[in-house]
DNA sequence: CTATCGATCCACT
DNA sequence: GTGGATCGATAGG
């Protein structure tokens, strides 16, 4: 057994929602699938907060859905998008307070031909430009919801330094119904990324 | 119980 | 650029 470089509690309950989205760009999103292992650099995130409306725990909203959102940071929480898509996020905060982030985007680098297999199509740039095209690559579903972010079946490791003027930042995307919090720069990403979601609100 | 609506993607024009 | 797919969670009667 290989030790894992996993990223360290602290990591996931130590500030808010809107640092630790920029501080997972460059950290390597891991699944182990049979004897398949993908891997794959996050290149774009999105922070939510229970203290906004684009968020589903927003005002401490309690729910079946969003209970996971309540755990103590660094879990996943995974939900289902227009009865269609799959949407991975990594709970952060302490125990009770619901933050979150969402994984935009990542950069295929390990068992690629395994993801182009899961997206049926073969463009790298296409494999997983976008929130359920990750989730479709990287096997992503309900299953690992409110499962740690060190399980053996989905990680998340140490990964590229990113610096902070490489990072572009943008208003979020498909949040309108939020109101005035729709416009709060909270979307984050690699300004030399080849592999973010096309849309470029600003 | 029913109605509404997505933190999206893709095919098509 | 636009619209359909598709279904579970949610809120309200």
């Amino acid at each position: 057994m290989s030790k894992k470089n996993h990223l360290p509690t602290e990591f996931y309950t130590g500030s808010d929602p809107t640092f630790i989205a920029r501080g997972l760009l460059g950290k390597l999103l891991c699944r182990r699938v049979e004897n398949v292992v993908l891997k794959a650099m996050i290149v774009e995130t999105e922070a939510y907060s229970h203290q906004e409306k684009a968020c589903h725990a927003y005002n401490l909203l309690r729910t079946k859905r969003t209970d996971t959102m309540f755990l103590k940071g660094g879990v996943f929480y995974v939900y289902l998008c227009y009865g269609v898509h799959h949407m991975l996020n990594v709970v952060t905060n302490v125990q009770g307070i619901p933050d979150a982030v969402l994984i935009r985007a990542v950069e295929p680098l390990d068992g690629v031909k395994r993801m182009q297999s899961n997206r049926k199509k073969n463009n790298i740039y296409e494999l997983a430009s976008g929130p359920g095209k990750t989730c479709q690559a990287m096997q992503v579903n309900l299953i690992q919801n409110a499962k740690p972010c060190s399980s053996a079946d989905l990680w998340i490791e140490e990964g590229q330094n990113v610096n902070e003027r490489g990072i572009g930042v943008s208003k979020r995307i498909g949040v309108d119904y939020a109101g005035e919090d729709a416009h709060l720069p909270w979307r984050f990403y690699l300004k030399m990324s080849k592999f973010v979601s096309r849309y470029n609100t600003k």
